[in-house]
DNA sequence: AGGTTTATGAAACTCTTGTTTCAGTAATTA
DNA sequence: TAATTACTGAAACAAGAGTTTCATAAACCT
């Protein structure tokens, strides 16, 4: 689909003079030169005066060349809708070039989140909001995701801690949760045995668990009564990559963030003046 | 490659006064605002005033704002539109809303991987083959981004060490790198003091080092003679996303994997296998 | 602390851009 | 061909952009 001005210009190409024509064409030739060239230069490069030029946008209806600026700005930031990007196909053997690496993870960001439900999201955020205290888990390599993720939601909401990884002194860490608490576990294929166990406690505790996993565990930790957030995180070849899994917890970071409003405003204000405050420390 | 204004500012970030950078990371945050703009707007929405905008071009080395813009222009018309996706502008209260957020990391991606040259990268995974052992360092909310990236290469070649987040225990840590080791650092802004201090360390122990940063810190990194991996983190409201980060180290743990060849795929091979008898032995 | 340097935005100023007016030209009609 | 109408660009005008100046504030030295 073309831009705005250009289907107007269609329109009405015949109604317009001689030398309105001229420039209109020209706009119609090269759409994209509107941005960043003045009205007067467009008269200049179709040969026509500055005041054709003033005619010209008035006659399309736009009230001011500025208008006609501002709408074409507009209509660029909004590039519709995302189309579908498709995974490449690679052979096994050839070394990941950078463009591909670029597809394999638009193509898995774009899934991911063009699948998200909403609402679930907001739920999400929700039971991060209205928790006492939140309990981050990762394993494995998950486990600095999770350090991650336990940071950003540490700076806009107290009591946000972070699950060891070693399971041996699970007893103490999660003996003073309650139903109150939530849970959020990040963890993708090979699905952690481990993973269950906590997911089974969390049930029985009627600790809200939020999962953030791959497709092939959703049912897995939804039969467990948890929340999931699905990221799509498969590569042509046999890796996986767990780019969309950062994306989805800095988003459930940001829903929360939008469901706290002022309060996680104040405490992130607080935090970034304390690091302030720290560096400025180290600089004498 | 970035534009030529890109490349200039990052050169002289550091110079540059307080409320010069803040207009100078508007601009490499989004490069493309500059088309259609306006000097006043742009002074404004990084709120700064226009004498500071001015100021700022023409210690940059242009004569003026127009000088600017042409070169813009003119590089525009060279290599086509500098992004297909491009940053969405939202108004500062608005909640974000999934297909935001999508469009936002997909923008980041984009930019990134579009402007990486592949013989920066590949000259990184030559660095990270050939040393002896390799470091990994990453303070703050990095240090998560900084495990992952540990265990990706773990998994890939021996030798891969975590800094201590503990900046007191370095003088221990690196006492005993040489100038076979590499270091890799992950750092996006603010940038935090300590980093400067690491990368002097290992320029002068002719430690090879591989930053992971954000635009306004790339001269910094390169000055003190690290490869430099530049990702773009920005978003349309205050805060910053590491979606870009994380994509960058996963390619770079892809880019050493294609440098190893075999041996790399034995040693994954023998991980996995291990991983799987430990999960193994749980299960019973 | 006091003095010096540096950085900053408000406001004055200059220059460019876009609009409007108007007189001259071209096209149209009788 | 003369009268009428429509079109056009030069020039006057208004609005706004970008630059420079300057007083004030912040940072930096002793």
């Amino acid at each position: 689909m073309g831009t705005r001005l250009a289907l107007r210009i269609q329109e009405r190409f015949e109604d317009l003079t001689r030398s309105e024509q001229k420039l209109a064409q020209f706009l119609l030739d090269r759409p994209d030169e509107i941005l960043g060239t003045s009205a007067t230069e467009l008269a200049g490069f179709a040969g026509v005066s500055k005041a054709t030029a003033a005619r010209l946008f008035r006659n399309l209806g736009y009230s001011d060349f500025n208008d006609v600026r501002l709408q074409a700005r507009e209509e660029r930031n909004r590039t519709g809708p995302v189309q579908q990007i498709p995974m490449p196909q690679v052979s096994a053997t050839a070394a990941t070039t950078v463009p591909v690496h670029l597809q394999v993870e638009t193509a898995n960001l774009i899934r991911t989140f063009e699948e998200l439900r909403s609402d679930v999201l907001n739920q999400a955020a929700e039971q991060l909001a209205a928790a006492g205290r939140v309990w981050v888990a990762g394993l494995g390599i998950e486990n600095g995701l999770a350090q991650y993720l336990r940071t950003l939601l540490a700076r806009v909401r107290p009591g946000v801690h972070l699950i060891s990884e070693n399971a041996s002194i699970w007893p103490e860490e999660l003996a003073s949760t309650g139903p109150n608490d939530a849970l959020v576990i990040i963890a993708v294929r090979p699905w952690p045995q481990h993973i269950s166990t906590m997911l089974n406690f969390a049930k029985t505790t009627r600790l809200k668990s939020i999962v953030i996993t791959d497709p092939t565990n959703v049912g897995k930790a939804q039969r467990k009564g948890a929340l999931v957030l699905n990221c799509h995180v498969s590569t042509p070849w046999s890796e996986l990559t767990q780019t969309s899994v950062l994306s989805m917890a800095q988003l459930l970071a940001s829903a929360l963030i939008n469901r706290l409003g002022q309060k996680a405003e104040i405490r992130r204000n607080l935090i970034a003046n304390l690091a302030e405050e720290f560096e400025d420390d180290r600089d004498r």
